[in-house]
DNA sequence: GGGCTTGTCAAACGCTCGTTTGAATGCGAT
DNA sequence: ATCGCATTCAAACGAGCGTTTGACAAGCCC
């Protein structure tokens, strides 16, 4: 029950956590191995099946460390945003977004947690999917929904969902290749631009979230 | 030479394209292999080797298949939008989508290999990255840079490629998980209500892509 | 001390992987 | 008839896979 460490290495199971989030983000389900990783995180193959039990047991354990956390911070945000009355559209998207850029930034392990979760949208059915489909992920999408659809009257409960959904491609996209994305402008991802990449993202779901419900206004106008 | 084909089943290697596609597109490049994409093909494990060489030119030759053609969708669209003078921020939107979203509503291969190259996104450093960064893809982007720009004279060219990335994501996403989304909230993704959603992210992305330039305007306002 | 649990290790389990081989087949050209 | 070429096939190659096993060391409780 891990009352006390006994051997000299005292985080066997941690180090196995760190090195699966990052050779699983690196090569994907079916392109890490245990073995691959035990061998970076310094261990006997056996313990990745003592400490977690499977090669997939071992994946839900590495997204559940970070994922419940970046959700709470969601919550925290969008409360925060809300404490005077309810909250503006820019507000919400932020209290979104905000969680998992800062996460993004931090090289070591926040963006390979991240993309590790960004690959859960594109694989259909591997352990991703049903990994991330547990009752927080559920609540947050809720406690959003609910928020967006009141800054967003003209808009029933399907538009919005779509709207959001429309909100995580982009910054998943964003998330996965930013790097790459900046490389190919010229320059890098680093600090000196980051902040504003956010703010053209968040500007650019703002407006997209903001426009008029395209059935009301069938005409096409620039 | 395939001057004439010899024996009674004339399109091995067609049908290995066709096999390749669906599972790669279901599997991810490490989760589909050889001898399921051979079996599902009906032909021998060696057929793929003797007509492609290795897995990854199988890879490669199922996305070049199809993927130059979307291009010249795309540019053909374009075109036709700017006969008439300089296209409306409207009209490049939908060429640029439009033949990603059309070949989306096939389910049979047109739907796979969007998801397909849809993962290439996701696979960081995988055969999908090189196989995409193709002389089509370039000068297809480059276009519709141009296109932009001229749609948008308030932002500067790093703030176009950023909003085309933008779009790019909820693109991607909306191909990927278009049919999760909608059974998500209680419909199937049909002829029925495919045309409005298409609505909705063309104008949710031009909302987006029309926005102030955020730096211009530092003050936030609902 | 004698059990008991916890953790680690090397070794092996059966299996699938991508790829190669070499023989067999069908067909046009000489 | 004979060669050459294109194509297919069953079988095998070595390597790597996820997982299991059994032994062994170290601390806990009686």
């Amino acid at each position: 029950m891990a009352k006390t460490p006994i051997n000299p290495e005292p985080q066997t199971a941690e180090r196995l956590l760190d090195a699966a989030e990052q050779l699983f983000a690196q090569k994907g389900w079916a392109g890490a191995s245990i073995r691959e990783i035990t061998q970076a995180a310094g261990v006997n193959v056996a313990a990745a099946h003592y400490h977690f039990g499977s090669k997939e047991a071992l994946l839900a354990a590495v997204i559940e460390r970070h994922m419940a956390q970046i959700m709470a911070e969601r919550i925290r945000l969008l409360d925060e945003a809300e404490a005077a009355g309810p909250a503006d559209l820019s507000g919400i998207v932020r209290a979104f977004v905000l969680p998992i850029l800062s996460q993004a930034e931090e090289p070591d392990r926040g963006r390979c947690l991240l993309q590790l979760v960004g690959r859960t949208f594109g694989d259909p059915d591997g352990p991703w999917r049903t990994a991330c489909e547990s009752p927080v992920f559920e609540s947050t999408r809720n406690r959003f929904h609910a928020a967006f659809s009141r800054c967003l009257p003209g808009l029933n409960g399907t538009q919005v969902h779509w709207r959001i959904h429309f909100l995580m491609g982009s910054l998943v996209h964003v998330v996965l290749h930013g790097e790459l994305i900046s490389r190919s402008t010229g320059g890098a991802l680093d600090a000196s631009n980051l902040g504003s990449v956010q703010d053209e993202l968040i500007a650019f779901l703002v407006g997209g979230l903001a426009v008029d419900d395209p059935a009301s206004e069938p005409e096409v106008c620039d």
